[in-house]
DNA sequence: GCGTTACCGAATACCGTGTTCGCTTAAATT
DNA sequence: AATTTAAGCGAACACGGTATTCGGTAACGC
């Protein structure tokens, strides 16, 4: 790729992630981003279709690297799958921690079906095989769901209470999901 | 209130309920609801601020509705708090079946957050007293978020999989909750 | 009946989106 | 170094949806 190519798009995330800690989603424009990212009008519209395809550029390099990491690493010499989803969970958490700056802004107003879209779809990836054995009486489906909504929220309630760790943030959430 | 603002303003909710069978909240335009409605366009604005407070209108008077209803009469003999609000809550849902047929409609797009909104702030109401006793480790508020989260999104997964009955769904979410 | 009030709808200003076009400038190729 | 190739520029424009204005009409309630 061309290096011009690069930092128009470099310069495109690092406006609209700077525009993201000052104020939401839905009330960023274009305009905004061309002005601080100083790029033409044009150029934005040659590398994104929309604001929103911005945004999902955005959430699918996030969650790239937030959930790609080798998942072994951080197991310790307890090896069963309960705490092995355990620690993926805080170590997911600990990535999100980094970009919890702008996140408040991608949360709220109507940016935050596309993140919340974005990490849920990795989230069934991870909580799907963990609910394979069908031994209850609720549909697997509706737990799988419960199971998402649960991470996902959490991690949007702790974009509003930053100041707890992601071990805190994990412990709560695990408190709050019954043994599946 | 006049004759006429009566009949307009139920004109203008009867067009919007009528639109949203059809189309998501988000595609709708102001326009369509006039011409439906047969109403002016001054009118519409005379009435609503904007598209969104229409939504927030509908919202209000759905769940002023499903939750005013008088919460002792569904009591059978047992008189503990859980049964209480789990009879309660079964009662919420089969109020919120009469508007299953719009209800999608709101509830994809960005009108879900208007939506959603309006019913955690009912939920949480009637939450927050059965979480008073903090006796937990896990921060009173991010008990009370979790288990409106769950109740709320239990109510969206509901409009995906709409043929199970309030009382099924019902039994769902108190599976997935732990005993608080 | 008569004053009040809502309704009408065309015209208009406004705002953000996304596209076009001719030109400039930087990068890659030889 | 010269030439080709590709990216960037920005003003102008078309488009779509929102919200307001205004003069005229008709329904309502007392």
């Amino acid at each position: 790729m061309d290096r011009r190519q690069r930092k128009s798009r470099q310069a495109i995330f690092r406006a609209f992630t700077e525009l993201l800690k000052k104020e939401s989603y839905g009330k960023i424009t274009v305009q905004q981003i061309i002005d601080l990212a100083d790029v033409g009008r044009t150029t934005f519209y040659t590398h994104f279709e929309t604001k929103d395809d911005v945004l999902r550029a955005l959430c699918e390099s996030i969650f790239s690297h937030v959930f790609s990491d080798d998942p072994g690493k951080e197991t310790t010499h307890d090896f069963s799958a309960e705490h092995s989803v355990q620690s993926r969970m805080t170590h997911i958490l600990y990535h999100l921690r980094e970009h919890m700056d702008y996140l408040p802004g991608i949360l709220t107003g109507d940016g935050g079906e596309i993140f919340m879209g974005s990490l849920r779809g990795h989230l069934a990836e991870l909580f799907a095989p963990a609910l394979e054995r069908g031994h209850s009486a609720v549909p697997a489906d509706y737990l799988l769901n419960h199971m998402i909504t649960d991470f996902s929220e959490t991690v949007r309630w702790w974009t509003r209470h930053a100041r707890y760790t992601p071990e805190e943030i994990s412990a709560f959430f695990w408190a709050a999901v019954p043994s599946v």
